[in-house]
DNA sequence: CCCATAGGTGCATACGATTGCAAAAATCGG
DNA sequence: CCGATTTTTGCAATCGTATGCACCTATGGG
């Protein structure tokens, strides 16, 4: 069979083919196709003719190698369990696209040497930017990013450095409003089962929860890290439940307070929100299903990725500028796990 | 002030840069950097050393272009609100970044032109493959990917064309199975919540459901289309509880069969399983949480994604290599939202 | 000790686009 | 209708890397 190999007919079609088919040269067939660029109108047109004839699309890589920009964003995430991150990420890749990136996804679990092998590899995809949702990002991911020029942007996560700009919801003031319902709802014994304390949102969630409980003379009767994790949180409610009799629980995010809740009805046989009331924190979307209906935090998810997307592109435009943090207030979604001070509608 | 400007010092630093520092070629630093090709155990150590001082890093953009692979793999998908795309979404990306790919998102919700726009942007990015996990992806993509040469993989996903390879569950087989287990524990009035349709993941589960059922002579009490939506599910196992009291429902997956209970037992004041039993489909993390204890039948999201990166590697090493179609077994995981038969352990 | 062979290395080109510059064409005012 | 602008267009260089080819250097066998 000495036939001529079928594939060669659809060999990649590029700006030079266009241009002899519309006989025109090779970069006016690139202005074509560049935003902004100097074309008359028939030029246009004669070249989207034979563009769409040959079914010729540019190439984003060969563009970028010399535009210098790849318009990918790079996403590095650890795990997608916490349905926050889904939910946050399917916005945020719809965002970018509709500013024409496009999302790199890194999953990078652990911390340390792995993740260095991560952000490697992310420079060598020569990213735009980066959206960090991943704890545990070494320090260095950004010194190095810093040397390179690309920007990154912490999505719901906070770093001491100044330098970096971050968007979270505004956590301290979550953790406070969480105290100040469960006060006015009269409870009494109230613990908390926090985020990891290894991270801001931990961190700042507790210490506005324990502000809004002090503001009372009130401290928390029982207060342990659930590490992010389910099976941890779990196990915690369970252990401060028998050794302290909670009467509410603040749990640090929805995803281990759906745990705490089942370990506390399947396993301690206690009703909620009669015996015990619990909140949350993320107002992800299960937290609305009747199983948990979670009294809890709302994190804005779409104008977190808005933000996120606004610096991240704003400081691609313009790369001196000013790192910037942004925390973003969230309501407390009153919903039925806890229960409700009798004058809450009239208060809100 | 005519500083020179401070960014300068970090401009990129390329091959020939690093070629300079060490005293040789660009093509030799090239070599160094790329598997397979002749190089000095000593000129790859003098390379090395100067490529690490300067923190150079090849420009995978610019290396695309001229081999022609982008090491870049599309990935299709709808909505994440389903838990199971989020679960293997996050194996895909660790078990291809583990073959040096990586993985470019693009979130298609609807159908139509939206998604067709979404194809183009896959094709300029040069991906080298494609997974698609996401209903409603028009045959003209396939028939843009086949004439580009870009190897498709459907993932939990089903199509005619005999020339799109896919990996999927065997969804007949898991139907007839959860068909064998009501019947085994006594259901006579069996309903289905299908899922969509128009899919034919949702058609074979209901297949083989409805085969399951013949066997014993039986049909389903009800039967309707849940559109892979809760929402959609909750409202028709409300409308089909009290149309038809079945003793059973099946839904077309856990996401809805999530809905379905939640509908049941706090619209309806249902008790499961002792007054109707519920079996879902894929076993995504939440089938385990006290709340559901859902029974339901196993997607292995492990093998499925292995067996999709096999195929799709393999197809792209390969051009010429005939498209496969796997559907992997899963087992029945028997929790307590469904009645279990009393045999059922000596039988398994 | 010499020649055939194999393995390393450098030169130069190619990948597919963008873009500064200069020439050509179109526009405009007088 | 002509000269001065302004707009279009083409030429050619460039982005950072891979790779065919020719050349050079070891190596080993006879």
């Amino acid at each position: 069979m000495l036939m001529p190999r079928e594939r060669a007919t659809r060999d990649k079609v590029t700006s030079l083919d266009v241009a002899a088919a519309a006989g025109v040269s090779q970069s006016a067939v690139s202005r074509v196709f560049t935003p902004g660029a100097s074309v008359s109108p028939k030029m246009a047109e004669r070249v989207r003719k034979a563009a769409a004839e040959l079914g010729y699309r540019p190439n984003v890589l060969a563009r970028s190698l010399i535009t210098g920009r790849s318009r990918i964003i790079g996403l590095v995430v650890a795990y997608l369990h916490n349905q926050f991150y889904p939910e946050a990420m399917e916005r945020l890749s719809n965002a970018l696209q509709a500013e024409g990136y496009h999302v790199l996804v890194f999953v990078a679990m652990g911390r340390g040497p792995e993740v260095d092998k991560v952000i490697g590899e992310l420079l060598d995809y020569q990213v735009d930017g980066i959206v960090a949702a991943s704890v545990g990002l070494s320090d260095e991911l950004f010194t190095r990013c810093e040397e390179a020029g690309i920007p990154v942007v912490l999505f719901n996560r906070g770093h001491a450095d100044a330098r970096l700009s971050e968007v979270t919801s505004d956590n301290f003031a979550g953790g406070r409003k969480v105290a100040e319902f469960l006060l006015a709802g009269g409870h009494k014994r109230i613990a908390h089962i926090s985020g990891w304390q290894g991270a801001t949102t931990g961190r700042d969630r507790a210490a506005g929860f324990r502000a809004g409980l002090a503001a009372d003379g009130l401290d928390p009767v029982a207060e342990q890290d659930g590490m992010y994790k389910r099976e941890v949180a779990a196990d915690v409610a369970q252990a401060i439940w028998e050794a302290d009799r909670p009467d509410a629980i603040f749990v640090g995010n929805d995803h281990m307070a759906f745990g705490v809740m089942d370990a506390l009805r399947y396993r301690c046989g206690v009703s909620i929100p009669h015996d015990v009331s619990v909140v949350g924190y993320d107002d992800v979307q299960a937290a609305a299903w009747e199983a948990y209906d979670l009294t809890t935090v709302r994190q804005r998810a779409g104008r977190m990725v808005e933000a996120t997307v606004r610096m991240l592109l704003a400081q691609i435009e313009e790369p001196e500028r000013p790192a910037e943090k942004i925390a973003i207030d969230g309501p407390l979604i009153v919903r039925g796990s806890a229960r409700v001070p009798e004058d809450w509608n009239a208060r809100v």
